[in-house]
DNA sequence: CTTTTTCATCGCACTGAGTGTAACTAGCAT
DNA sequence: ATGCTAGTTACACTCAGTGCGATGAAAAAG
């Protein structure tokens, strides 16, 4: 065992792959806890000092948070227009979740199969959805239907990531998830920030 | 008490009114099972017998399960088209939950502020999403594309039903959700089912 | 009216997820 | 070498949810 750091990400490593390889073989309401930690060769207490949740373990790279997507938004260049500085955003955002190939495909194979896991991707897509639909909304002029848009929106961008990588998890190397994605962010995403329709249209 | 099932919807109303009452109050993570069942003057295994979870209990008229969509779906009439078929089904099934005003408007300010509640809805959400991206899918030629268009709309019109919700229930009656939404539906449903353009142009 | 069945309610004991606390120990900085 | 840090561990606890069986009154059957 080298450094302290390495054996933390060890143990974490050993968890995430347990739990995943459990959670396919026998479904996940029949994982419990403890078999995880068993097969990982770690106490119980370890697992909740890694992982907030039973589910956090299928997600142990999850590292981006919203609040720092938050923050990215917020400290927009002034040479750049508010719509494209958060097409960039959004851009970066959805390739960088594709740099630890190939096991994200078989992640998401089971994400797809496993109503739980779906859950908790949901929740995390739900939040960017917020972080998104905040920052149109403060571009807005406060209206009912200007807060609608920005909600719409969001929600048909965050939508569109889900669909992309449903469908690659589908269709494997015969699907590009990146250009399908930069398209639909194309359809959604108004041309300039006083925005009123919902859908832009080539 | 006059018959059997009137008593029980009383006891029902009386679990979800305590718990909607406690959640609002003191908090979902603060409120125990413990608490609702005490305030609404029953035992603790009847909890489980109306609601299976705690969050259950703040959508006590939740019956339009997804399952029941699905079957209207196949029921389609031989003289309407099938998107159109889909399109009242949809149509039916947002507006048929604003039966039950104002209550409701009341309740919704609670699921956007509670994020255990937003999850819950969520969820269902999700559950209408995945109909609708299969019933679009088995309308389509099982191309890649063609499969992520149908989950691309299914995502979007969802998405925008939940942005009519939660705007309705910050602007209140100076904001129509029905002919809000209704208008969603048209913009991102396509004309005919052969479908490649997600997101349609007046 | 009596008998039988149904079912909403309840009590109890149990599993499993998640937390608080405090102790241990090996890596790390000075 | 020494004190500090932080990953790991054990123990005890709360709370959500389940299985099972009992009860009593409404509802149906005779």
């Amino acid at each position: 065992m080298a450094t302290r750091a390495e054996a933390k990400l060890q143990t974490r490593r050993s968890l995430g792959d347990a739990a995943l390889k459990l959670f396919s073989e026998n479904g996940y309401a029949e994982t419990t806890i403890d078999d995880i930690v068993e097969a990982a060769g770690v106490s119980r207490r370890t697992f909740f000092y890694h992982f907030p949740t039973k589910v956090a373990a299928a997600f142990p790279d999850e590292d981006v948070k919203s609040d720092s997507v938050r923050e990215v938004l917020e400290t927009k260049p002034d040479d750049v227009d508010g719509i494209e500085h958060l097409r960039r955003t959004i851009d970066e955002l959805f390739t960088g979740r594709f740099d630890e190939l190939p096991r994200l495909r078989e992640r998401y194979q089971l994400v797809a199969a496993i109503d739980e896991l779906r859950m908790e991707d949901l929740r995390t897509d739900f939040l960017y959805e917020q972080v998104i639909a905040d920052y149109l909304i403060r571009h807005g002029d406060g209206s009912s239907n200007s807060q609608l848009s920005a909600r719409r929106i969001a929600a048909a961008i965050v939508g569109a990531a889900r669909a992309c990588f449903y469908t690659w998890a589908d269709f494997g190397d015969a699907f590009d998830p990146i250009a399908a994605f930069r398209k639909a962010l194309e359809d959604h995403l108004p041309s300039r920030i006083g925005l009123e329709v919902p859908d832009a249209s080539g």
